[in-house]
DNA sequence: GCCATTACTTACATTTTTGTATGTACCATA
DNA sequence: TATGGTACATACAAAAATGTAAGTAATGGC
């Protein structure tokens, strides 16, 4: 995530992989947290602290990573609000919106998929 | 891929965030060359040794781990010829067939993505 | 006997991702 | 003056993914 070297091999193969839309699509959502945090965000924005609470197991140093990437992304948008204590507001870009129908249908196929496995 | 720690808070969160199918179903094709891999055979089987020439800068062995590794999840089929030199053909399976459609999906949000983001 | 071909395997190194622990700024309130 | 709440940042460690280089088995043809 950071400190990337950017002369590897590694991530030479990972670029030339995103020319594909699909792979490009799955690199953006493919972080550990991503998607459990797209999914909070699908219905309302929701603050720092919320996320943080509602996605068990993730830790303040994730959930800003994965934030800041979505947010590069242009998946989420973050709005600050001058407080004390602070108050930071996450939100569904238009794009990230417009993603949702297409992780509806994964997750059909995911369920489907599950449901033929567990019967072998 | 290979040796993983079975007791680690990461390997743990990586299967706890899996009981969403969504994420489940990201986790399947998110490996590097996964879906380079299954674009391939969208059309039809192919030899291993056909797989690595149109892959460009895939290795032997990443090729081996993630051909592996969709067969164990149920996307691809492996059928070996008692030949020699040894014939070995790779083919989607019915479930890997039924993904396709949604690639499609994803392939059609991640073009329009990166035309607005050029825009900027 | 030697070589070529194919689809791998193995040992190891590097890079990247994720997790742990602790510290910070801000100001209102006690 | 000390404390609490919020949203981070930073240094470091562990784990996982990926890459590099070399080797293997099998057999038909020279």
């Amino acid at each position: 995530m950071a400190n990337t070297k950017e002369t590897s091999t590694n991530k030479q193969n990972k670029i030339s992989i995103a020319d594909c839309n699909v792979t490009y699509s799955v690199q953006l959502v493919g972080g550990r947290w991503k998607l459990p945090i797209l999914m909070q965000l699908q219905k309302e924005k929701k603050r720092f602290g919320e996320l943080k609470k509602i996605i068990s197991n993730i830790t303040e140093r994730m959930l800003t990573l994965q934030l800041r990437e979505l947010e590069k992304d242009g998946l989420v948008s973050r709005m600050v609000y001058a407080e004390v204590p602070p108050r930071v507001e996450y939100e569904l870009t238009k794009t990230g919106k417009e993603l949702m129908p297409v992780c509806k249908e994964l997750h059909k196929w995911g369920a489907k998929h599950k449901m033929e496995l567990s019967k072998k």
